[in-house]
DNA sequence: CTTATAACGGATATAGTTGTCCGTTATAAA
DNA sequence: TTTATAACGGACAACTATATCCGTTATAAG
């Protein structure tokens, strides 16, 4: 569904968020371990996180990573996969084909943009801050 | 969110789906032509799709690929997708997690279940000889 | 039986993704 | 100003998916 650097990348920036609202900052090394991720790899994740401006990177001793807070109910799930994974899996065929659309679909379109458009708003309407509030009333896993 | 081998999978199974149901067999050239696809590597795919099967292949001269009539309204799209990216699609975390389930849930796992378990029932539910219909009624691509 | 045809299958090439390594840059603390 | 720390960034390595090449096998027709 998603490609690794994209689940890393989820992964990473749920458990930065939860982190944030007890404001501790938090890195690399922490991240990688929390989330079970391979650390060089991940530092690339973070990057990418840091350059599209979703989170913020502190250098230098005593840094990290933080969220700024005011920002956990304006960033969503859907945010973080088009920085990686771009829109493609809200507009690519399920056949693969280049131009397929409502006036010129494949067999699958309507069908297929039916399970699409569910994703889409479900990951567009799920934001940081509503996955930091469940796992604050249950157990949740991010390794 | 499928593999390209899948993608050219079911455009070919649903060709050949549609020219079985004009008494029609097919070879690989015309395949590979009227799904727009790379002729060598529609082959393997061809291949698979014979080793599992649900498409039967001639071999020598006036052979091709047909699929026998009466299995249309048996084999599903999910059918197809098994062969090619196993059940993945259905089984696995949203976020990567190896081990994600209702008892032990990563932070999407409820929100993306439902989805999932909607996709399959729509890959489930949809036929070889629905599909034809379809394309009997109004204008479907391929390619 | 011979020949032409078309699927089959192994080997190899290419591309993209995932993953590692290591030196550089920024910066907080002493 | 020096030192230690942690993110950054470029180069490269490993792996997987995609794609090609070409000889082999089966078989229909003459």
């Amino acid at each position: 569904m998603f490609s690794k650097s994209c689940e890393y990348g989820l992964r990473a920036i749920i458990y930065i968020a939860q982190q944030t609202t007890l404001k501790n900052k938090v890195g690399l090394q922490e991240v990688s371990e929390e989330i079970n991720s391979p650390k060089a790899f991940t530092s690339k994740v973070l990057s990418r996180l840091t350059k599209s401006n979703t989170i913020t990177s502190i250098k230098g001793p005593y840094g990290g990573f933080i969220i700024e807070e005011h920002r956990l109910d304006s960033i969503t799930i859907s945010d973080v996969v088009r920085v990686f994974d771009g829109d493609s899996i809200y507009t690519s065929c399920g056949m693969g084909l280049k131009k397929c659309n409502e006036n010129a679909p494949c067999p699958l379109h309507f069908k297929f943009v039916k399970i699409r458009d569910e994703l889409k708003a479900m990951l567009e309407s799920t934001t940081l801050k509503m996955l930091v509030d469940d796992m604050n009333t249950a157990l949740f896993f991010l390794k």
